[in-house]
DNA sequence: TCTATAATTGAAAATGATTTTCAAATACTC
DNA sequence: GAGTATTTGAAAATCATTTTCAATTATAGA
């Protein structure tokens, strides 16, 4: 989804649009990588440098509310944010540049049941992530 | 591994034993849940009464050290601890009662590396938690 | 275009989790 | 049991996040 229909998506929604979210909303969109709320601040200042970072939070809530972001987890925090994929989707993160990647694993949907059903569980959801080098990556070595 | 071993195990790495340790140990080595360090807190201080939270946060960076706790992140937050499973094991967790099952994933491993090709990455690690409702909880309704 | 108004802003203060500092208490070695 | 280095808890410091609030601004309607 583009920079633009991220900004129609919070119109149709009643809020308003103004520079500091549209500085938020993309840096966000065209980060190859999750990035923290204080790194939204420090790009997102290049376009608008008036920017708060309390605006950063508030934007980041509205944007994960709209599901046009997510939170990712990675072993150095929590509290990263990256454009969220359509449909149910895995990622796949470099650990030198933290690119990340979405695939689907619909095919492991039912591994994950039977593991559950094992243990008396019924299972309704899952969390996958895979860390690895990307080729670029292992190219500039 | 059992308390005791745990024990033996902070000793053998040059820490002392103390009381404060111990409730802390104790009261991590037998909850079937992750505990964040204030829950820690306030179920071993039932053990020993004096402990600061200090000593929990303490005695949970030595643990995890030692591989013997590990973190557990869930929707609501990042920061509970677990014993830890021998080798490498994946959990499922009750979004109910919030009883974590350690289980093997070890026929998955193929199918990551898979995905991880198909996109020109080399997969070193991955996250996998399963989160569902257990029988006990299914029982109660 | 201009105006009225409600939403949004950034700065500062408040909060909550975690870490550091430090003097007193203590586990362990000899 | 004495000596010493480790560990302790309280209080202060830090850091990320949230709340408060008066000033600014986007938008709807004249």
């Amino acid at each position: 989804m583009s920079v633009e229909n991220w900004l129609t998506e919070f119109r149709s929604q009643g809020y308003r649009l103004t520079d500091a979210r549209r500085a938020v909303v993309e840096t966000v969109a065209k980060s190859p990588r999750a990035l923290t709320p204080a790194e939204i601040h420090d790009l997102a200042k290049e376009k608008y440098p008036k920017l708060g970072l309390v605006t950063v939070y508030r934007t980041l809530e509205k944007l994960e509310e709209l599901n046009l972001v997510q939170r990712v987890h990675q072993e150095q925090g929590c509290n990263a944010y990256l454009a969220h994929a359509e449909g149910h989707q895995h990622l796949l993160i470099c650990q030198k540049c933290k690119k990340a990647v979405y695939f689907d694993g619909d095919d492991l949907n039912a591994s994950f049941a039977k593991v559950g059903e094992k243990h008396g569980f019924i299972v309704q959801e899952h969390w996958l992530q895979l860390f690895g080098i990307c080729e670029e990556c292992r190219e500039n070595e």
